[in-house]
DNA sequence: CCCTGTCGGATTGTTCAACGAACCTCTACG
DNA sequence: CGTAGAGGTTCGTTGAACAATCCGACAGGG
């Protein structure tokens, strides 16, 4: 009705445009559950807080009801958890869901690499992801880091070629980059990362699927309990909650 | 001063057929959720079918917005499917897509079968399902038989004490009730599977972890490749489908 | 001082009505 | 026979409204 209603057109397909550029992106609720799932595994919103339907649907610029279909979206997602007649709040992972989170990525990464062809796609993403890494690393920003090497992990079970499997574990990785939020600048985590990164992708590419399949596990258990100590550190505040920055 | 923490969890299980009260889910959008899965799963809607916002939404008596996070949550869960500007429609699934939750399934299941333990409340689900089954094939209800079938899968799915790997599964069995859908009155298919659950069981309740995931996976090939024929059989018209009574 | 019960304001849960836009169908025309 | 329109139907999204519930402040008693 009034122009201030139309806004961030931006990449959005114009009234008609190609037939094919759709099918991506339309979808209201969807890209605001995209923007909000952004903000909350780039830890620009902390676990434990509020989301208040009104603040945030000015924010997006899209009504409380279509808000209130995003939510429902990452709350299915377990991003988010709602109280009755309280809202949504950002999900406070607790050391059992860390636990949690990498007992089932080690089922699923583990056979997914042992298995794995190196002639797969998921290969090149992975090889992309160790190069990307290896720059960021120069680079210095974890963040940087921290995303590369989620991909690496993205395109070892992309070597299964099952689009549940993939669905499953980007929730997975989500969940975990919200847990990696509590690390704050202490992000020098990821570095010793990296090599080993190299090392297990070398030797996959290399013929050796279940060696790197053994570095894999190798890698999650250290990984898991590096992320448990910070979990259980950080996880006694009690005070959390409110929109505040 | 914890008056509402807000914590990451409690997506009630399904596993439970009865709609007792017990705390209901106040939450319309959920609960309508839960109708339409029932409706989808139980084959009173059939893959293909549109749904209808109004007319849908005055059969549960809710309204069009509440009614449409209901269906953002079976979309989320692959029961539906959304095309834009042409609402949701009971999901198709494919060959590809069965037998991609059967590759899911045999990942989940056979790790958690193999390092099950007897005395886990998990075995006592898969002890009570056998039973049910056997007093189900007496019964002649094969519907009855197929929920047994999945409340044992499910048993051995909850060995594994994950949250996140059980509600994975309880999706998978949703997809695959869909597909069962296909099946119409020709569901003698099961009766051959009952007996082998039960060797199965007695074989893991015995000690014998391995032997039983041995045989699990032998089950699932089966079981798959009776269930591709169906749906491969039901799918047959050209590759375009569209709805066509 | 701390605990407890109550009250008002704020937020959520849910509904309704409305409107533009896209789709589907059926017709009329070349 | 095929195609272009016209019209109806449904979706996508919004704004407003109301009851129910929660939250925080306040007052009173131990």
């Amino acid at each position: 009705m009034f122009p201030g209603r139309f806004r961030a057109n931006t990449q959005h397909s114009t009234i008609n445009g190609g037939p094919y550029d759709r099918a991506v992106t339309t979808d209201r609720a969807e890209r605001s559950a995209d923007a909000i799932r952004e903000l909350i595994v780039t830890g620009r919103l902390t676990p434990g807080q509020r989301l208040s339907e009104q603040a945030v649907s000015e924010t997006l610029d899209v009504s409380r009801n279509t808000l209130r279909e995003a939510f429902r979206i990452l709350v299915h997602e377990g991003l988010l958890v709602r109280r009755p007649n309280a809202g949504v709040a950002v999900a406070r992972p607790t050391l059992a869901d860390v636990v949690d989170i990498y007992r089932v990525r080690r089922l699923i990464e583990v056979p997914a690499l042992a298995a794995g062809d190196p002639a797969h796609p998921g290969a090149r993403t992975m090889r992309d992801a160790v190069d990307a890494a290896l720059a960021a690393r120069l680079g210095g920003d974890w963040r940087d880091i921290a995303a590369a090497n989620m991909r690496f992990h993205s395109g070892i079970v992309a070597l299964a070629s099952s689009p549940r499997l993939d669905r499953v574990h980007a929730n997975l990785s989500a969940e975990l980059r919200l847990s990696f939020g509590l690390l704050g600048e202490n992000g020098a985590f990821f570095d010793g990362f990296v090599d080993r990164n190299a090392g297990l992708l070398r030797r996959f590419l290399s013929g050796d699927a279940d060696g790197a399949a053994a570095d894999l596990n190798r890698y999650l258990t250290d990984s898991e309990r590096m992320l448990q100590d910070i979990v259980d550190g950080a996880g006694a505040p009690g005070a959390a909650d409110t929109v505040s920055p």
